[in-house]
DNA sequence: AGCACGCCGACT
DNA sequence: GTCGGCGTGCTC
């Protein structure tokens, strides 16, 4: 009897094992310890009866580890489907659907090291006074061997500076012997309660809670739309602070009471911690939360809990999509728009996609949520294929912000080209301030200044290995330049490294500089600051967004972090510092970004009793992603961004396919990608509509000391040009590892 | 990812 | 001449 069976190995597709006659044949979806080259992984059966016949030789399977499907078949079909549509290898999803440390080749209940231990033959070689002693390294090594019965393990030895290779050479000697080692431990011992915990009866009654009428009628559909049991996406489009939480709650206890699931997906949970919060206190014990901020343990209780079927609801972020959840009824994708659905490692998926095809095999509702929709669902509720649901007022008949340009070149014009804060948003602040209100300040701009240049050469200080120049960080004596896309860091040189002149200049601001600058002109407001850097430590956003919740922070400034779903009752005034920093990247996202962006921060404003302002800072004042952000009109954002992708031929209106080609040397690169080229459009000649762009040298054209070209593919078949990119690198099986392939890229950059 | 093989500069 | 670092190919 024969299976298939996925193993997580990068880029590698299921592999055929043999199962052995006195064993019971393990059902799709159950783990199996497979041995593959030398050692033994766990992996998963991803078809009991094989489609395809088997190529090359075929092995045993060792062990059957579950009788029943470790993982719901319909979740390995998903991982399946994920790993072909994003032309990734099975191994590189199977890991997704497996509980923390129960992934990875290594890990598992059956972990396996490798072990040396000194033979008879070495023993032999060392005693011998210099006769066979090897090199000195494999003397160390056989020395350290002697003194250890049992052996050491291959990885302590490397500790001590023995390289695996000087143990494998010894081993080919004869003079050690490699043993794999099974390590049987229970990695999950006291991995209970945590965020598990939450016992007991909800503590919030859902229907005692008021409605407004667009609510009350957006659920109505909603829930016929649910009752037919079948498959079909909704878009709820509505603006911030219209109450969308509300109606997931009740969707899902709707799901609950219909005897089936519901998994909810917010863009980063740390940041959105209303939504989890919400649906615990609604569903109590009930509800699972799956995000990367737990602890392995707290994870791993988690999933367990979602397989027995403990729980009804499943809150988290991307990943979550592959929980071991059945019978699922409802999914939810919360502020759908945002770009961290997309996964940038392999596998590239973007998980509000993979929700919708996981809706279409469970016959689910999927429920994409928004004020500031992608322009992909806009499109698809617009062609009918998507139901549109829409709520236009905020909740209590709250007013949206009333959002102002201040245009910076008659600041400039005014006040020179070194002003930060424009004499509008200082005098806003001061009255918040004195109204005991807050503020949040958004830059989308980390560090101190952006750039160093030399007053002289002109010369900029770039990354040694990137091309993009250092960003400096800190002031005075904890000045460092930093390269954001490698962390090559050093201090910042006192005079320039190419002419030796001692002008250097640091140019352009990032958040940090904005904290001082709003230290500075309110010396005694609380200023916190709120940007990847300032959230290294674990537990130290959570902390910062509190200590703001707590009133303890009266301004806060920070990058598109602060933009995000969360909901602070006392921030009547948002101000948007330099509202142009994207748009001049060369994507064909970055007005929607723009637009996304600042409707979501003015968004923060006036979610309490008091009505709110924003105040967007802008180089650019007519351009129309800043103008219609500031009408808060996403219709015509829409209406004119759409003209402009059908124009250019981008997504949505055609499929892109971007391909990064790496190499050692610039034309090594520009040569492979162009290869690659040629050899596409031999294949895509007959399938008309698709379009293969390049070579061109990547917008990074070097990124951690290797050079980068790419090349796009537009075109109306993604099945088409995956198959056509898939042939092209079949014919070029050496470029495969200098390949990346990005299906739907959220950014071409 | 691991693991093996083979090529090449460095250094006894 | 070895040693060992590193790029390349393969895993049913």
């Amino acid at each position: 009897l024969l299976i298939r069976v996925a193993v997580p190995v990068p880029a590698l597709d299921p592999l055929t094992y043999a199962v052995p006659d006195e064993c019971d044949p393990p059902p799709l979806g159950a783990r199996v310890i497979v041995p593959l080259g030398a050692r033994l992984v766990t992996g998963i059966v991803v078809e009991p009866i094989p489609d395809a016949p088997a190529r090359g030789q075929i092995r045993r399977i060792d062990r059957v580890l579950d009788d029943r499907p470790f993982v719901p078949a319909e979740v390995v079909q998903l991982a399946r489907w994920t790993a072909e549509y994003y032309a990734a290898g099975v191994g590189d999803t199977i890991p997704m659907l497996l509980p923390p440390m129960a992934r990875g080749s290594r890990a598992d209940a059956h972990k396996t090291i490798r072990v040396a231990a000194i033979t008879p033959a070495g023993l032999e070689a060392l005693a011998a006074v210099g006769g066979s002693v090897p090199t000195p390294r494999q003397r160390e090594a056989l020395e350290l061997l002697a003194g250890s019965a049992s052996g050491l393990a291959i990885r302590t030895l490397a500790a001590r500076g023995i390289s695996v290779d000087a143990v494998l050479r010894l081993a080919r000697q004869g003079l050690v012997s490699v043993r794999h080692d099974r390590i049987d431990r229970d990695p999950f011992s006291g991995a209970a309660g945590g965020a598990a915990g939450a016992g007991g009866a909800p503590t919030i009654e859902l229907a005692t809670r008021q409605l407004t009428e667009e609510q009350a009628a957006a659920i109505e559909r909603l829930r016929a739309i649910a009752a037919t049991g079948a498959f079909r996406v909704a878009l709820l489009h509505g603006v911030t602070g219209s109450g969308k939480t509300e109606i997931y709650l009740r969707l899902a206890a709707m799901a609950r009471d219909g005897g089936r699931r519901a998994l909810v997906l917010v863009p980063e949970i740390s940041l959105t911690p209303a939504v989890a919060g919400q649906f615990r206190q609604a569903f109590a014990a009930r509800v699972a939360i799956q995000h990367s901020g737990l602890s392995d343990g707290e994870r791993h209780d988690q999933w367990q809990r979602i397989r027995r079927g403990d729980v009804d609801v499943v809150v988290g972020t991307r990943s979550a999509v592959f929980a071991p959840l059945e019978r699922v009824g409802l999914i939810v994708v919360d502020e759908e728009h945002d770009p961290s659905y997309k996964q940038d490692e392999i596998p590239r998926y973007n998980g509000r996609d993979v929700a919708i095809v996981r809706g279409r095999r469970a016959g689910a509702l999927v429920v994409l949520g928004s004020a500031t929709p992608s322009m992909e669902t806009y499109y698809n509720a617009m062609a009918g294929r998507y139901e549109r649901v829409v709520l236009e007022r905020r909740v209590f008949d709250r007013p949206l912000p009333a959002v102002t340009i201040v245009d910076m070149r008659e600041e400039y014009a005014e006040a020179g080209p070194e002003v930060v804060l424009s004499r509008r948003l200082r005098a806003a602040v001061t009255r918040r301030l004195d109204e005991g209100e807050q503020a949040l300040v958004l830059l989308n701009r980390r560090g101190f200044s952006t750039s160093v240049f030399c007053r002289q050469c002109a010369e900029t200080l770039d990354c040694p290995n990137c091309s993009v120049s250092l960003v400096v960080h800190g002031e005075g004596a904890a000045r460092r330049a930093r390269c954001h896309y490698c962390n090559y860091a050093t201090r910042l040189p006192l005079a320039c490294p190419l002419c030796g002149g001692p002008f250097l200049e640091a140019s352009g601001l990032g958040t940090q500089r904005l904290e001082a600058e709003v230290k500075k002109a309110w010396p005694g407001a609380r200023v916190g600051r709120l940007d990847r850097d300032a959230i290294r430590r674990r537990g130290a956003l959570a902390e910062l967004l509190s200590r703001f919740r707590d009133g303890k922070i009266d301004v806060l400034v920070g990058t598109q972090m602060i933009a995000k779903g969360h909901d602070f009752p006392r921030v009547t005034l948002v101000g948007v510092i330099s509202a142009d920093v994207g748009l001049g990247l060369a994507d064909f996202r970055a007005s929607e970004r723009t637009f996304q962006l600042l409707t979501q921060v003015a968004g923060r404003a006036g979610r309490g009793a008091q009505p709110g302002e924003a105040l967007i800072q802008t180089l650019y004042p007519d351009h129309y992603s800043i103008r219609l952000a500031c009408d808060q009109n996403y219709r015509a954002f829409y209406a004119r961004e759409v003209k402009f992708r059908e124009a250019m031929r981008y997504p949505p209106a055609v499929a892109l396919v971007n391909v990064v080609v790496r190499a050692s040397t610039f034309a090594g690169a520009l040569d492979a990608a162009s290869d690659l080229v040629q050899r596409l459009r031999r294949m895509t000649a007959p399938g008309p509509g698709t379009r293969v762009l390049g070579p061109a040298p990547a917008p990074i054209g070097r990124l951690r000391g290797e050079y980068r070209a790419q090349l796009l593919i537009k075109g109306n078949s993604r099945r088409r040009m995956r198959e056509a990119l898939q042939a092209a690198l079949g014919e070029r099986p050496d470029l495969q590892r200098r390949v990346v392939v990005d299906v739907d890229p959220i950014s071409v950059l």
